[in-house]
DNA sequence: CTGTTAGCGCCTTCAA
DNA sequence: TTGAAGGCGCTAACAG
């Protein structure tokens, strides 16, 4: 169905070769060869095709992307960023959906490395011991994108989740809460510590006593924020303000609230992270830490495209992008 | 780095045709010999490359799924369903989102072409005639997702349109509703047309006259949701509930019924559809059409499947799946 | 049952 | 500057 360089070279009356040096500029070619060539090549719509390419040039101008949770609302303006950066580049995203499972990650990590992609961003908050092997193991450029590398092994882009998370906290306390309870993710996550530690200096520089009582480690999602809530809201002593590792959470968190009768925000503060799609929408609106989604995608690629354009000699970075205080309904001052 | 059929030849000490037969069964192979192999195999940890196969057998064991945008939460579960059944035949699906951009659908469609997709899944409510001829000129198979051909030219799976919005319009009347809003999509949208076929045949089937000030056709989208939502509260004369084509849409006219000083559901019934993660956790939470969208998913892959499979003998079929009313807060029954 | 050989479609030396 | 020829890694006749 589709053409071959034969077919060119036969119409053009050339060899292959010939045919080959015009379409990549590999060496040079007469003008009037090129032309004739050229003119073949546009009236047949003559396309080489990718996959013979690949073979030999082991190369395919495809990006792998893995995303843990394509349910995850964050994904979204991540993907959009890194489209639109590849796509000026002649570059194409694949994206690859692993919903956290470690099996799926590495089927996909295989297959896309057979497959010759020049590059894979990795969008994961919390890199596996398996990914980190396999990028130890296999050479390809990659980018760990919502991460921060502290053995800085590898180049990341993220914000500072340690500042975002003091921010937060500092933000309630500025309205005038003094007892600030925390839901955070699990522990072994480097991405949670950091944003409890923040959370944690945030209330020390603010002479404020860190509750064993009111930190609670759980997942990212809505029901993690609802039980979380559900347990808090029982206890006898409240606090007057909630901090939130994401806005699902904070979202499960009101609920949770509403279900035990005490009112957002007059009974209780509660503060998001991420600000998702939703959150505006929200009832009531979320006061959330936004993160720039949109640049951490765009950003993941630039990196990544370096990385392979300049191969051996790139040096690795790790880039900060800046967060920012969005305040909605969820967060009042507290007088008294 | 990696192996190859040589590799694993020389060191079993037999052809790379023999090698090529075990490993494929494509011709009986002897005992001895076929362990011989296996055992190197096994050693190597050898895998054939798949771009060098691809190149022979024009075929990749990858499905592309086209999805006009990440952004949708229905997406998520429509993405699980796909791949656990192509994961089970041993297809893996390549994710592509297109932002509905024409031109970008037209990049990856060819782009999967050129890379030997075995078939793809197109996820839209709305073909456009650039698709349409694409896959009339490319024999590639296809299925459509979400949409009901009318010409019946393509293998489709999708709920019943029609039946599911006056369904939803039959419970708003069963509640005691007599004057009911509509607020939909685009009008060149088969899909918006039969789902306004559907309110429209309820409200005549129980001997309700249709309103055009009631009608509102934008998008699918909150904003769209929003100022429909506020053009109607602005009006004189009211209705006691309001059909949406959408969450979205119900939860942008939830707002705007908030912003215009009427509550949900007293004042007015407020009816979704497709029952998105965030409706049950959205206040007030939203009762809706619950679209099968996880089964959508996995049987959009069993026809794909089924497809290539059976090649020019398969039969094009049109799948409906069933819908359920899923109800919860922000419908409620009129008594006076 | 097994090995030899000829491609799949393309890029790239090596001569001319 | 151009063409011939040799692969990339694999499958599929064709012989034996």
């Amino acid at each position: 169905m589709s053409f071959t360089i034969k077919d060119v070279a036969r119409l053009a009356d050339v060899s292959i070769a010939t045919v080959s040096r015009v379409l990549n500029r590999s060496k040079p070619v007469s003008p009037e060869v090129r032309e004739k060539v050229m003119k073949v090549v546009d009236e047949l719509g003559y396309n080489p095709n990718p996959v013979a390419r690949t073979l030999i040039m082991k190369e395919s101008m495809l990006i792998g992307v893995l995303i843990p949770d394509i349910a995850n609302t964050f994904i979204s303006m991540f993907v959009r960023g890194i489209e639109k950066e590849l796509f000026q580049q002649g570059y194409t995203a694949l994206l690859c959906n692993t919903n956290s499972d470690t099996k799926v990650e590495l089927h996909y990590l295989n297959l896309l490395r057979e497959k010759y992609v020049d590059g894979v961003v990795l969008l994961t908050s919390a890199p596996k011991p398996e990914q980190i092997d396999f990028f130890n193991n296999h050479d390809i450029p990659v980018i760990f994108s919502s991460h921060t590398d502290k053995d800085s092994r590898f180049p990341c882009i993220n914000i500072d989740d340690y500042q975002a998370s003091y921010d937060a906290t500092k933000y309630l306390i500025g309205l005038g809460h003094r007892s600030i309870a925390f839901f955070c993710g699990p522990m072994e996550y480097y991405q949670t510590i950091r944003r409890f530690d923040g959370y944690k200096q945030a209330l020390a520089d603010y002479g404020i006593e860190f509750q064993t009582k009111w930190l609670f480690a759980r997942d990212y999602n809505i029901e993690s924020g609802y039980k979380s809530g559900m347990e808090l809201f029982a206890q006898e002593d409240q606090p007057t303000a909630v901090c939130c590792v994401s806005d699902m959470v904070a979202i499960g968190a009101i609920r949770a609230a509403e279900d035990s009768g005490v009112s957002v925000p007059e009974d209780v503060s509660i503060m998001g992270f991420d600000d998702i799609p939703i959150a505006g929408a929200y009832r009531p609106a979320l006061t959330t830490i936004r993160q720039p989604v949109y640049d951490l995608g765009a950003g993941s690629a630039q990196m990544l495209l370096k990385q392979i354009r300049e191969k051996d000699n790139y040096i690795r970075e790790a880039k900060i992008l800046p967060h920012e205080i969005i305040e909605r309904e969820s967060c009042r001052v507290l007088n008294n």
